[in-house]
DNA sequence: TTCTGTGAATAGGTTCACAGCT
DNA sequence: AGCTGTGAACCTATTCACAGAA
């Protein structure tokens, strides 16, 4: 398959949550972008790498691009999830209500701190990430999330990868190291802010 | 000043993690690429658009280069920013310790919920939103965070931008519109896994 | 010799503009 | 007439490659 941007692929997940709450039956191009925040232009060409879903002088079936975006993205299957580090970040994450309302399972939570192994999260007894292996050969995951500390987090990694995880987002202030045919998303907060920092800086 | 790219100002950020570790006196571009996950000829012109910090046949020097990125990312006076939203994001945010690192302190917290209203977070008491204006008139800030509902996220913003903040970082996760001279950073983590589910399903 | 600094070349993403359906 | 689909033009970011300083 051609090659896709990054770029792209965020703006159709960002296309998809509006068409989700659209109530007309169609929408055009223009009104997909003024909700996204880009062009019209722009909507048409990220779609067109895809196909054809619209009738011209029209637009889009709201329905239909729906589906295909979700099909696109590859959200109809629905996924298990691990997560590693059950700090605060940890709990936020599993807290967090967009993961379940887009398909994304978290299945199990690991932590190496004996204070916090065997507490209840939100349904989920948390486990001694020893068990990381054996739990993930019995039961494996696609995906993986990454919030432990910057120190462990590489360490986790590799054990991941060696489970056989295929994707990672990772929230450890650190780039990891992964094999060609996994795929890390790190999300990096402090760096966020030093954008900003720098926006304000050079004004 | 000439428009830097934003994945410049991004890797700068990560080139000062590594530099803040780093224990011999000098650092090369390659190193510096190694460990940040770029190419050398990416450090050198990341860098070569703030001047010239390297020399030739040696490398650059740690404490030097730690000064002038620290400098260029603005991130010598330190800031104060405000947090919207007491829910589990407000809370993991609240004790990231990356941010205090890094100059960044959080001053005040508010919320909504006459519940949260009043509860201490990290030593800070949660207040009602509807001081934000006052608060904001008498101790201005320059950054907010915003980690509220989607749907009250736009309403928050409005009202940040009257009481002169300049920068968001947003994780609603919801596109927000803002005046030309106030920067928004929108984390949003479902959008990252839908990345990595796209990357899932096309393989 | 080593490693920087930087124009030139290349690659990649965005916008333009218009032909072609409905 | 309205709006899509898409090649071409444009613009921006990355990589190359090499001259020049330590």
């Amino acid at each position: 398959m051609r090659k896709i941007s990054d770029s792209t692929i965020r703006r159709l997940s960002v296309y998809l949550r509006f068409l989700e709450q659209a109530k007309s039956p169609t929408i055009s191009s223009g009104e997909l972008a003024r909700l996204g925040g880009t062009t019209s232009a722009q909507v048409r060409k990220d779609l067109s790498f895809f196909g054809s879903f619209g009738k011209r002088g029209l637009g889009y079936s709201v329905p239909e691009l729906t589906r295909r975006i979700r099909d696109i993205l590859g959200l109809e299957r629905g996924y298990r999830v691990v997560l590693v580090g059950a700090g605060r970040m940890g709990g936020a994450l599993v807290q967090y209500h967009g993961f379940r309302q887009r398909g994304f399972h978290i299945t199990a939570i690991y932590d190496q701190d004996s204070r916090k192994i065997g507490s209840r999260w939100n349904g989920l007894v948390v486990r001694d990430v020893k068990h990381l292996e054996t739990d993930l050969k019995k039961d494996p995951s696609d995906i993986a999330i990454v919030a432990t500390p910057a120190e462990s987090a590489q360490h986790v990694v590799d054990r991941l990868v060696r489970s056989g995880v295929k994707a990672i987002l990772n929230f450890a202030p650190v780039p990891l190291n992964v094999p060609p045919d996994v795929e890390v998303k790190t999300v990096n907060m402090a760096l966020e802010l030093e954008t900003l920092s720098y926006s304000l800086a050079n004004r």
